[in-house]
DNA sequence: AACAACTTGTAAGGTCCCCTGACGAGTCCA
DNA sequence: TGGACTCGTCAGGGGACCTTACAAGTTGTT
């Protein structure tokens, strides 16, 4: 082990991936409790951060958020109830709704990539920019591969979200 | 993205890092319901991760998988039922139990740790091994700011990890 | 030696967040 | 037009945490 070059494998990747993710969303939710959208927690994420202009499915939540869709509808329930989002029917197929942000919801979603950024921003200064830009190119190629359904459809891309 | 050097930072750090993260623990629970642990989860990995020749008390459990005594207390609780880990008097202080792996618990461990430097060298096959090495030694510095908590106390270093 | 202050682990009870199964309403297709 | 599929929802359940409270044991002070 010690003197040795070859891959030290302990703690596990995981492990490590669950230390940065969880420092981060200490950080984040410390920042936003204090804000006027205290009311809001991680799991809202999923909506935040993918949604798009002219709103999201019930579906396209569940999917984008590797969840089941009533799980992302008991998500959606509670940001309606707190003023964040609105169902409105999509005019495309009357089965559907369209899971919009309302005027709160978008200023809650630009203070959390906000903050998120500020956050990003800091670990640049004190690990080194680049070197935390390098962790997010590698992450993303990840990311592309073992998680297409979550990545951004380019030119869908989102704006401002939480999580 | 393409011809700016601005730091891109959609999707959120904390959302890669998820994705990540949740790639790897479906892919090791999938194989880890194939072997003779399956009934082993994600949950169970905060005592084998940490575990030491001469045991963990349950407050280190805690301390090192930041949650309370009482949940790690649970988890214990689960893996003495299904015959993993047991708890034996500290002999330096009667207030205290030692929790210890049974024969069962340190081949599941050393399963375990198997299968996940696996899927980390599948990853290097993948995306290169040097940049996983990079993400690898990324994330240890992180850690080792964010979360020193649960960071190894070198000479304490962990046990079965493979080769 | 004795007592206050603290630590170790447990008990009881609650919350959050996600799941499975079943279903009515709407759409698509042969 | 009927069958197969998809959209969202209802009902019910469970895992993994948490807070509060406490008894047993230890440590530090006087």
């Amino acid at each position: 082990m010690i003197g040795s070059k070859e891959h030290q494998q302990y703690p596990p990747l995981n492990g490590l991936l669950e230390y940065a993710f969880d420092a981060i969303i200490a950080e984040f939710r410390g920042e936003m409790e204090k804000s006027e959208f205290g009311d809001l927690r991680p799991t809202h994420g999923c909506v935040f951060r993918n949604m798009r202009k002219r709103g999201l499915r019930l579906t396209e939540i569940a999917e984008r958020g590797n969840m089941t869709k009533q799980s992302a509808g008991e998500v959606v329930d509670d940001l309606v109830a707190r003023g964040y989002a609105e169902r409105v029917p999509d005019p495309d197929d009357r089965r559907a709704k369209l899971v919009c942000l309302t005027e709160r919801g978008e200023e809650a979603q630009t203070h959390g990539f906000f903050l998120l950024a500020e956050i990003e921003k800091r670990w640049g200064e004190r690990y080194g920019a680049e070197r935390v830009a390098g962790l997010r190119a590698m992450l993303e190629e990840i990311a592309a591969v073992e998680a297409p359904f979550a990545m951004p459809v380019a030119a869908e891309a989102a704006p401002a979200a939480p999580r």
